[in-house]
RNA sequence: GCAGGGUUAGUGAAGCGGUCAAACACUCGAGACUGUAAAUCUCGCGGCUUAUGCCUUCGUAGGUUCGAAUCCUACACCCUGCA
């Protein structure tokens, strides 16, 4: 039932580069996607999103449904139009949140009861109801709406039942959007990415890996990763992951994205990544350089400090002679302008990083 | 000149006889952050440091007391009334 989606430019082992086709644009892949979670890279314009090399941006199908909604998006032109974001648009889920706010959810077959965290509001997030939000959000590309586990506290217990659970809702999902889609042509229909779970058991992983690829989703979402684990377990199921692959559709590692995981999920047969880190990090002071070095700005030993935060890189920020110094004194003075600036450069980091698989 | 009020660690500001190296906030120093409840959070912030440890601090100098940042005296500086 699934067709070929993914063309594979060349292959080394487990790394493989080349590119699918969206609605909104070719994806070259690796590639490496920053969070616009809230319908903007935060502090960033398009332009200096696209001035980092990506090739897509991700939105949060929660947060936009909370406020403003996927209607008034809708009203006003759909999320390209909103966020002046010409890049593809990937739209998570909210499966995410169902982990993420575990304390002030209630898990049911059904869906998942939220409770806003800002004013208490009573939310619901379905598999339909995600995708239909999705949908009305204008996402290029979206998510099946999953169970997360946490795998660091005493959750653990809970990995078989969303094992399952994720398996039944990607199907619905799939349904879902199915129905949402029959009548689009090929080249307006958005792809649908269906999330692999199964926490640290090889076992559910590899069932659910093969689930998913059963389905004619579009593309297969590794999640349930980077949640608690330690560093050591999350590669070893990268790596047990990395042959169990079907070669015709693009891999998205959900919520990786610091520089070694990114190599590692890369050499372990993944295409996209997305993660908040380079944005989050950015706007707390700490910078990549090469050697995968972190560079915190804020240190006092910068403020005299007249270097690029690094030499060999060709972002913007430090092709543009942003010394540390200014940066740190920004970052000292509560300016924006020093998050953004780092932002850029971070982005550009990891976007440099999956291009260097590329050849 | 007379009468009040004040002077606490980098800053502001609690404390008003023992449990005070001294609350709290900020600054400052360091760190964390992986499908963003995150321009957030954590730790440290007199000195020595292994410390439930020692030493030096609460304008200055004396005094009372077993014990003082806290009470008394003098002095210095600041603020407010009356002249």
């Amino acid at each position: 039932m699934s067709k070929q989606i993914f063309t594979t430019n060349s292959q080394q082992g487990l790394i493989r580069s080349g590119s699918f086709r969206t609605r909104a644009g070719v994806v070259t892949t690796p590639t490496f996607m920053p969070d616009g979670t809230r319908g903007a890279v935060k502090s960033l314009t398009p332009e200096q999103v696209a001035s980092t090399g990506v090739e897509v941006v991700l939105a949060n199908t929660y947060h936009l449904h909370l406020q403003p909604g996927e209607q008034v998006i809708k009203k006003l032109g759909g999320l390209h139009e909103f966020t002046r974001q010409k890049l593809p648009l990937l739209t998570d889920s909210g499966g995410f949140q169902v982990f993420s706010l575990a304390h002030i959810n209630k898990i049911s077959e059904d869906g998942v009861t939220f409770k806003d965290p800002r004013n208490g509001d009573t939310i619901f997030l379905s598999p339909e109801k995600s995708i239909q939000i999705q949908m009305e959000l204008g996402a290029d590309m979206m998510v099946a709406f999953d169970d997360v586990v946490a795998l660091d506290g005493d959750k653990r217990h809970r990995t078989l039942e969303a094992f399952e659970r994720t398996h039944r809702w990607l199907e619905r999902s799939l349904a879902e959007f199915q129905r949402l889609t029959k009548n689009m042509s090929a080249t307006e229909r958005p792809l649908l990415f269906g999330v692999v779970q199964g926490g640290l058991d090889k076992d559910l992983r590899k069932r659910s890996l093969e689930n998913v690829q059963s389905l004619p989703v579009d593309g297969i979402a590794i999640g349930g990763l980077s949640v608690g684990e330690s560093r050591e377990e999350m590669h070893d199921m990268l790596n047990y992951l990395a042959p169990l692959y079907t070669k015709d559709r693009p891999r998205f590692l959900l919520g990786v994205g610091d520089p070694i995981d990114l190599r590692y999920g890369i050499e372990h047969g993944i295409d996209m990544l997305d993660c908040v880190i380079p944005t989050r990090n950015g706007r707390h002071g700490v910078a990549w350089a090469t050697g995968d070095k972190k560079v915190h700005l804020t240190n006092a030993k910068y403020i005299n400090d007249p270097e690029v935060i690094d030499p060999e890189c060709d972002c913007t920020t430090c092709l543009g002679g942003y010394s540390k110094g200014f940066l740190c004194h920004q970052f000292k003075v509560k300016e924006p302008l020093a998050g953004a600036l780092v932002s850029i450069h971070n982005i550009r980091y990891l976007q440099r990083i999956c291009e260097e698989y590329r050849k």
